[in-house]
DNA sequence: CTGTTAGCGCTTTCAT
DNA sequence: ATGAAAGCGCTAACAG
């Protein structure tokens, strides 16, 4: 079904026709109707590719993210989604899996794709800084979304890691804990954000009481807590970095005997878990679905012109307090 | 950049370049040679549109999905995705929300961006059906992933609920629950065949014990599990539709004072929480990843050769038993 | 206002 | 073994 067929079975010209869709040239009523017609009488769609090529516009951005399984970054997905098609843009989506030599190939891909732009999640790094230049000496538009920030000469959507950090040791110490721990990940640039914002807060407040792990994972949180508790920390608050370490941290703690929030209360980041671990210590929420819709925002403006001063948006994570379950009052009640 | 372009560059025609970029005629040694070299030396990429609109295919599958953010569904995202980027196409996504008038238009949109097939995962209903067969009147070869089950003349890969619910029960049972419960979602297909399943194994072993929620969240999981034990029912093992619902059910339980596992042992279904949530209790973990990647396997298939029987895969979820934290030891030696 | 027509970049017969 | 040329379906001058 051509737009061709459209034409003749219509008694008009392609250009007539083509005019119709697009809405972009003066039609006669009479003639607009007899179009319409003819496409709802043969289902014609006109093709994409026909378009993209003729216009050279193709419709398409691309979200390049580590890990769609993530649950930040499958809310960003979302997030580009609905501004995406709102527009009538599709995304098609590159999962690197973290993994370099990965990234590289959906690169390549995603240029020969010649989609109009990109909104990308990934590591810290010089392989990430590398694979945006590439992208852009091919005149992609590019946005950054949720990291990494070392680049300051793109368009980037941020979460303030250390100021919602702050937040967080803050609500810990409206809680009137009087020693408040920080539970991390050595060598993570966000996690190193965390501690500053915990720094920050707890200044003139409590002494620094740090323990590290290798990676945002629960055992990593398990062992970090029992290191704590090891060393002699004492402590009725602790701050850590990721909610699934908060976790770890979490089990240890009981595991050892107290009892969270009352002896220990925790405070997670994320709140990817918070709400599901037993209600048992608050977190903060990333507003990632806000942050997907403002890169895509971004990035469109940036499709719209090229030139144009850089934009850095910074986003801040919401206190997220648990109000279900057994352990929502006793954690509210210390307020 | 044109294949033309290259092929001035290169001194020969531009059939000799494009037989040399798809490799699919004989071109000599020495030719060969010259046109890779001009494709680097020029930085070439084809044109995917120009190729998609002379070959007429888009090498582009879509995967409509009802909520990307949903961890299952976004693993099958990631299955699917793998193998198509191993094909060299690209997976574009369309994320319904659940939402009939939101999915026809993604199927309109999907019909417009002429993909060369579709994998399709929703609601069982007749909106569903419908635009499944819309999209099939247009040749679009489909395959359902996980749901719905109800429409038996296309490719699926569907999860066996009923037969996993069973091995969720034998575990309570070989635990030694001598009164097994299941809490559910009144008028959801997927919580009919796990309470099949539980039905099936529970006979001869115990009466049955019911409890049914509106929706599959942990409100209406708490609800249920209230209603069971204020209707003063007796038992010491519940099997719950989903883990959101089985944190629910946890968190009343402990309320009313129980141990869990040890005064009543929860079993859940998805494992999308059960390892987080203080390992209290053990689920069935789907197979979602692979789900994506058989979907997408047989969507491939089929679109190699549009005849031949409709194939129905039906896999199993599998046990999975914490191994962490404190409640760890206390489930497994209950066993 | 409407129609004709020349591309967009690539593939693919069909000659040579 | 290689090249010339005719489309693929659409858009956008340009002509009428």
């Amino acid at each position: 079904m051509t737009i061709r067929e459209v034409a003749k079975h219509a008694g008009v010209s392609v250009a007539t026709v083509s005019a119709v869709i697009n809405d972009n040239k003066y039609v006669s009523d009479e003639l607009k109707q007899k179009v319409l017609k003819a496409i709802k009488e043969l289902n014609y769609r006109p093709n994409r590719w026909a378009k993209s090529l003729a216009t050279g516009k193709g419709y398409t951005i691309a979200y390049i993210v580590p890990d769609i399984t993530n649950p930040i970054f499958s809310r960003i997905t979302k997030g580009i989604q609905d501004v995406a098609n709102k527009k009538n843009y599709s995304v098609i989506l590159a999962s690197t899996n973290f993994d370099n030599p990965t990234l590289c190939r959906y690169v390549d891909w995603v240029l020969e794709m010649r989609v109009d732009g990109v909104v990308f999640t990934g590591r810290h790094g010089s392989t990430s800084m590398k694979e945006i230049r590439r992208l852009r000496s091919a005149h992609i538009p590019v946005v950054i979304a949720l990291a990494p920030s070392d680049i300051t000469s793109i368009d980037r959507v941020l979460l303030d890691d250390r100021g919602s950090s702050r937040t967080a040791v803050d609500f810990l110490k409206k809680a009137k804990r009087e020693s408040i721990a920080f539970v991390g990940v050595r060598g993570s640039t966000t996690s190193h954000q965390r501690y500053l914002g915990y720094k920050d807060e707890i200044d003139g407040w409590c002494e620094e009481l740090l323990s590290f792990g290798e990676d945002f994972t629960w055992d990593d949180g398990y062992a970090a807590a029992r290191a704590l508790l090891e060393q002699g920390g004492k402590f009725d608050g602790l701050f850590a970095a990721s909610d699934i370490m908060a976790l770890g941290v979490m089990a240890c703690l009981k595991e050892h005997g107290y009892h969270v929030p009352t002896d220990i209360q925790i405070m997670g980041f994320d709140n990817t878990y918070a709400q599901w671990s037993g209600q048992a210590f608050a977190s903060m929420s990333i507003p990632a679905f806000e942050m997907g819709m403002k890169a895509a925002t971004q990035l469109f403006d940036r499709m719209d012109e090229t030139v144009g001063e850089i934009k850095n948006y910074r986003l801040v994570a919401e206190l997220a307090v648990p109000n279900k379950g057994p352990y929502a009052k006793a954690i509210k009640s210390l307020v």
